[in-house]
DNA sequence: TGATACTATACAACTATACATATATTACCA
DNA sequence: TGGTAATATATGTATAGTTGTATAGTATCA
C-alpha cells in the first residue's frame, strides 16, 4: 500500500544530478566531466553505480566515455527549461506558514577533525558554530548546526557585527537574505540530488 | 518444533542479544557486524529473521546498514555544547559570491536524544539527515547537517517519487516549486546539517 | 478462520576488489 | 628539440559478497 517513498535507484538518481548539471551549464561540450572515483567520492557511493548512472547518459547520448581518458559532455539537453506545468506538489511545505528562526547559540571554538577537513582548514583553526532551530507555525521544523571557518568570514562578521546591532529584527530579515542565497544553491542542483541523497543513505567516507 | 513456550519471538532474542553485545563493547563503533548470513548461521534462524532483529536495533539508532556494504555501529557522540554567544552569520553567501551546494550523503535513521528533544519528537522516531557541503567560489564556506523529522517530511518525500517518476519534464517545475518551499528548508537545513555533523563527529576509522 | 512468526527462495541493487586496457603525463635520452 | 620508454591515471570488465525486497509456503495460536 505505501509506496515507499524511495523508489529511485540511486544510479538513476546520481543520472538526473548529472543531467541537471549539464542541463545548466555547469559542464560545456567537449569539457570533461569529473572522474567515476571523483563523482563516487562526491555522492558518497560506490564507483560502479555512478558508472551505472553514466552509461544512462552515454545511451542518451548527453555523455562520451574514452578509456583512459575520461568522459565528455557531447551536447546539453536543451529540453530542460521547457515547462510542463505540472504543478504536482506545489503545497508540499508552504501553505502560507510562515517560518521562524531560533538562534540557540553561537560559539567560536576550535574545528574537529572532520569539521577541518571537510573545510579543508587545519584542525585547530577556529570556526564559527551557529547552533538554531527552525520553526514553522510555531512547530520545530528542523535543528540546524552550522559551522563556520572563521578566517573566510572575517569580512562577513564585519557585515554581521552591523547588523547585529538590530539583533531580532535582524532576524527575519537574515531569513530572508540566507533564503535568497541559498534558493539559487537549491535550484542549481537540487530535486536530482536531493533524491540521490533520500537514496544514498549515508555514504560515509570510510 | 519450538515447543518451548517461547513468550519472546526469536528476532527479539536476536535483537536482545546483539544489543547487549554491543552494550559490552564487544563491537567498536564504526565496526561491521557480520553478515546477516553469518548471524543468520550463528543463531540457526533464517536470515529474514536476523533482519528482523536488525531493523529493531536500526530504528533504535544503534546500528546502520549500507546495501551491499553491511551493517555498523552507530558511532554514539558526545553531546556537545555550544556556549551563549548572540551574533549573526546569516547573510554570508551573497556578497556577490558564487555558492555551489555539495551533497555529502543523505541518510534516514532514528533521531537521537538531543534530536528528539529539540524537534519534540520520539527518540526513535524517523528523522532524514542531510549532510552537505557549502562552496563559494570553489572554496569551502562550511559544512552543513540537518536533521528533518520524516514525518513532517513524508510531503517532501512523496513530491520527489513523483517527480522521479515523471523524470525530467517535471523536474524543471519541480525544482522551481521545490526551491520556493524548501528555501526555508534550506535555510534551515544548512544550519541544522551542522548539529548533525558535530554528533556524528565524523569518526575517521579511516 | 485468521493472524502472527518463521522459513524458503529468488532476484534486484549496491558494494568491494581486482585486473585489463587505453590514454595522458612525465622522465629520459639521443 | 624530438622521440621513446616508464609511470600514473582513468575507463572497461569480471567476480564475488551483502543488503533490500518480493513472493510463497508452513506452523502455531487465538
Amino acid at each position: 500500500m505505501c509506496d515507499s517513498p524511495d523508489k529511485t535507484p540511486i544510479w538513476k538518481a546520481i543520472a538526473d544530478a548529472l543531467r541537471s548539471d549539464l542541463a545548466e551549464g555547469h559542464y560545456s561540450p567537449g569539457e570533461k566531466l569529473p572522474t567515476e572515483a571523483a563523482l563516487a567520492d562526491r555522492f558518497g557511493v560506490n564507483r560502479h553505480t555512478v558508472r551505472h548512472g553514466l552509461s544512462a547518459l552515454v545511451s542518451e547520448g548527453l555523455v562520451r566515455t574514452r578509456r583512459g581518458a575520461g568522459a565528455f559532455v557531447v551536447s546539453t539537453p536543451a529540453d530542460y527549461r521547457l515547462g510542463h506545468r505540472v504543478r504536482f506538489h506545489e503545497n508540499l511545505i508552504d501553505a502560507g506558514r510562515h517560518p521562524e528562526k531560533r538562534v540557540l547559540s553561537l560559539d567560536t571554538r576550535a574545528a574537529t577533525q572532520g569539521e577541518a577537513r571537510a573545510l579543508h582548514i587545519q584542525v585547530g583553526d577556529q570556526v564559527c558554530a551557529y547552533h538554531g532551530l527552525l520553526l514553522a507555525d510555531g512547530q520545530p521544523l528542523a535543528v540546524v548546526l552550522s559551522v563556520f571557518p572563521s578566517m573566510r568570514l572575517s569580512g562577513i562578521f564585519e557585515a554581521l557585527s552591523a547588523t547585529t546591532s538590530v539583533t531580532q529584527a535582524l532576524r527575519s530579515v537574515g531569513i530572508d537574505d540566507y533564503t535568497r542565497a541559498s534558493t539559487r544553491l537549491t535550484a542549481v542542483r537540487s530535486t536530482a540530488t536531493q533524491a540521490l541523497l533520500l537514496q544514498a543513505g549515508e555514504g560515509d567516507p570510510l
